[in-house]
DNA sequence: AAACAGGACAACTTTTTTATTGATTTGGAT
DNA sequence: ATCCAAATCAATAAAAAAGTTGTCCTGTTT
């Protein structure tokens, strides 16, 4: 008896995602014995900051919230990996152990391809290994952004940043900030969650944003453009 | 700068469990070389069922909890896992991906074993081979008792069952049920919430147990193996 | 030294989750 | 058809978590 972790396997996880298109009949399937789809439910941990990483991971539908964990329960939050991202790059190539944790912010389909695969389908197909490095890169140079923002920003400026950018994921998943609690706000912006409600409410009172309930509108964009480069 | 997660890296996790005691100087450092300590914050997945499996877990300290996930929310509790045992046996000699998910409930220490390094260990050295195996089919055993328990056991018999064995780890744990929500408990019996409550209700009407908020204290135990037997 | 950014703490409110209870339904066994 | 075990549903109560706000403390900057 198939249950409904298996269910549909096939179906739903052919892989039919873009970065997958220019793959041949023969590396697909080299990637499809080798991979194993996986329903993460909300809250479920995609990756664990320091656990290895044997295999990476592929988002076919929800969101996930990669962090970095620090002493005690002061988490940063790095980004809201969207479907069709990939998590755990860094694993094939390099690093044994994955250096962040990531959660479910919905229930995810995932599925999970063995490091050895990829790094073989990568040596074949230059033109995915293109794509994959690319993505990399982006990935990266997030990174830095991300180490600017908590050098040489404060409070205002972080959360400026941050509400553009939750913002700007509200196109493809107008739920987003729904998602998301204060304190995982704070942690995006490296604040603690005092400060970031206070901000928010001086935001809010300042004409920039509106609050509704968990959602955020965001009215003065330019704004908080601006607050965000003054820092 | 050490983060706490890795300070005192080798003074906690140096491996004085009494499994690893028969192991050669050599072989220890085998070990060492390829393991990796990580700290499970509450919550956190320790296994997620399906994913790749290319280490074992062997928990230090704190308590966990191992269920299989079936359709939409229904999950069936397997066993507590306690200091010095391990998770994902399985997944060093057999299986490719776990075959439960498991999450900590409270913040545990583990450490992480590449499966090779296990396995390499196990071909070397019979008698850490002969615990292995021991200990793979005590969980093995545990196993069958579960299904037993499902077969043919109705809703007393297996929510006898179930307090007996939470209560079976009291002695180690005084706390335990304090973890435990009721769902956690009718998840173990495999039975609705809402009938574990009833059930605990009409235990402690009937003077078996008594229940003070989360914790419960077996005051017939006799009893309750009469009825579990009963099934 | 004064001003400021921002965290920590405490008190309190609101929201969400968990627990509880009774009523109703379902699907087998008898 | 009837009885029973047990799930489901619905309403409510209780407990826990999240959000809010004011005050105070600390380390920097000016």
């Amino acid at each position: 008896m198939k249950t409904i972790l298996e269910a549909d396997n096939d179906f739903i996880c052919d892989i039919q995602a873009p970065c997958f298109q220019m793959l041949s009949e023969q590396e697909v399937e080299l990637v499809r014995a080798s991979k194993t789809q996986v329903l993460f439910r909300k809250g479920d941990n995609l990756t664990k900051q320091g656990a290895f990483a044997s295999y990476i991971l592929f988002v076919i539908n929800g969101l996930a919230k990669q962090y970095i964990e620090g002493d005690n329960t002061k988490n940063y939050n790095l980004r809201i990996i969207k479907p069709g991202e990939f998590v755990g790059l860094s694993a094939v190539f390099t690093k044994n152990t994955f250096n962040y944790s990531s959660i479910a912010l919905t229930d995810c389909q995932v599925f999970l391809i063995e490091k050895d695969t990829i790094a073989n389908v990568v040596k074949q197909n230059g033109m995915f290994g293109f794509t994959i490095i690319k993505r990399y890169c982006e990935q990266n140079a997030n990174l830095f952004d991300t180490l600017r923002n908590v050098l040489y920003k404060q409070m205002n400026g972080r959360i400026a940043d941050t509400l553009l950018y939750i913002d700007g994921l509200k196109t493809e998943n107008a739920e987003v900030f729904q998602l998301l609690s204060r304190k995982d706000i704070a942690d995006f912006a490296g604040i603690s969650t005092e400060s970031a409600v206070k901000l928010l409410k001086s935001f809010e009172r300042d004409g920039l944003i509106e609050l509704n309930e968990k959602d955020i509108l965001i009215l003065n964009s330019n704004a908080l453009l601006e607050i965000s480069k003054r820092g």
